[in-house]
DNA sequence: TAAAACAGGATAAACTTAGTCCTAATTAAA
DNA sequence: TTTAATTAGGACTAAGTTTATCCTGTTTTA
């Protein structure tokens, strides 16, 4: 049920980049500031390249920043950017995954739940989170 | 962000006895009906029980049955029966466990979240999960 | 050309999941 | 009263996932 420690700093990191959406920062600050260990961090923001959530910057004075606004990044952005998707059950993902696949009654919850979530996500953005 | 085999089986176990809920149900009715790996699936209903969900019968003519009705027991209970709690976060839990206690932007979502997921998951009883 | 950054792959320890197995306790019925 | 059926509970484990680390390579600025 829980989201990974992955996604957690995913989102605290975003987070920080949404404060000087102008500036191209580096690892070792957000490592700082956000408390997460630095060579884990350099995963997550390679991860995040490549979802299109952030752009990187290489070489001396590299870095990285938001490839869009912080109104335009939600939470649900960047769990599904780590995560995949924030499905509940592995069948409201594929329902060839489920051993009951014909008359699970259960299997319209995980589907329903997934969509809710997905609202719900998708409501909180990073400009909501730096209003503070 | 998933539950878990050992809760999504939980669920499907409590359901089946909602089938039935004044029969007394063997193990490995449920096992075979559910397709839940019979050992497993004790462990599983030993835990049910302590949690009050379910009460079992020893011996020949032994077996389960819900100590409550269908309509008064939701996914929520077991749910928390089976993982203690639908927070994303362990800090939704416990902020205690959250290293940027102080102004930490995310903690309110997390704590937002759980709230909604309780409630979301206490409307759906297993009475609703047998009608079909 | 040197130093500063990120990119990407390999590796691994710790933890969690998803079970199994064995013995004990309990109960109904022969 | 014995036997067979059933759950209780503890120990154990294989596989998978999480949470990282480290090393080498590439890119860029000064």
């Amino acid at each position: 049920m829980q989201i990974t420690r992955e996604t957690d700093y995913a989102i605290r990191c975003v987070q920080y980049l949404s404060m000087s959406p102008d500036r191209i920062i580096m690892i070792d600050e957000i490592s700082k500031a956000k408390m997460i260990p630095k060579s884990f961090l350099a995963k997550i923001l390679q991860r995040l390249t490549k979802e299109g959530i952030v752009r990187s910057f290489r070489g001396v004075k590299g870095g990285f920043q938001l490839t869009k606004k912080p109104k335009e990044i939600s939470i649900l952005d960047v769990i599904v950017a780590i995560e995949g998707s924030v499905a509940m059950n592995k069948c409201a993902i594929d329902s060839r995954l489920c051993d009951l696949s014909n008359a699970c009654t259960v299997h319209p919850i995980w589907i329903e739940m997934r969509k809710w979530l997905e609202d719900k996500f998708r409501e909180y953005t990073f400009a909501d989170l730096i209003k503070r």
